[in-house]
DNA sequence: GATGCGCTTTAAATGC
DNA sequence: GCATTTAAAGCGCATC
């Protein structure tokens, strides 16, 4: 460990920290209230999961497409 | 899948899911963020991870405490 | 630790461990060289890798989906 | 993406990638039963774990001296 | 038994 | 081009 003498600086920290933490907290158990509900309506939650992951990649790369193309244009002079 | 028949149940669901995560990770980089003020402020982000989880840890041991006191005080009859 | 005194059970372990370590090692450096052809070729390996993990999770979403579906049939008696 | 024109390379190319995938999972696979074979004989998984690590650690520090002297020798016209 | 979390290990980006 | 630093994946663990 490091950092000055004992001051308030880990303190802060510490508690942005832990503050942020416990919104992070907060929303993953929105999450799992969201695949509750739909869970009730008779979907499958693991089934529903693998479909955002996909999704979540599916836009990862078509990101990196898009972001592949900007080069090449920009590359042979058809932008900026 | 299971649910009803495509209507729009399932679209509103991934909706707010994906909606939810995206915040989650903002919020991961908003904690990374701090993290990284701290390091370069020369604390060890290794051990200030491990004093965060000793403090919730202690935090969770507290909550059980307090909680078991209740129950005893309960059963004394010295609350509701 | 536990385990038995020092008997071989513990080396034999250990090998079993190290050598399949190796294949895999040995394995990530054929990939990696798989990449490296495909780039001295003109591919984008980022792209390539964000393509290869939609992939995977498409498969995966699929094959959870079919797995539902078998169960939803078996269900209703339209498989064994 | 880049590459040739949509022609065959790119799918042979994936192709290649997810079967050395496949076959490096496999692997992973092997080398979690024999985690889980030793932990049933009264192993410690972590501990192992760190066995493995600190072995091949010194296994590279001992390629590293033995390059060293050969670079030694080698300079003193002991070797080639 | 399933889900979230943290650690460990591995790959990628970057700066010298 | 290499070495360091940082992002990502896999894995085991603990929790509910």
């Amino acid at each position: 460990m490091a950092g000055p003498g004992h001051n308030g600086h880990l303190k802060s920290i510490v508690d942005r920290i832990e503050k942020l933490n416990e919104e992070k907290s907060a929303l993953g158990e929105d999450i799992t209230g969201v695949y509750a509900e739909a869970k009730g309506q008779g979907f499958d939650i693991k089934v529903l999961r693998k479909v955002i992951a996909a999704r979540k990649m599916d836009k990862a790369a078509r990101q990196e497409m898009e972001s592949l193309m900007e080069t090449y244009m920009h590359n042979l002079g058809m932008l900026g």
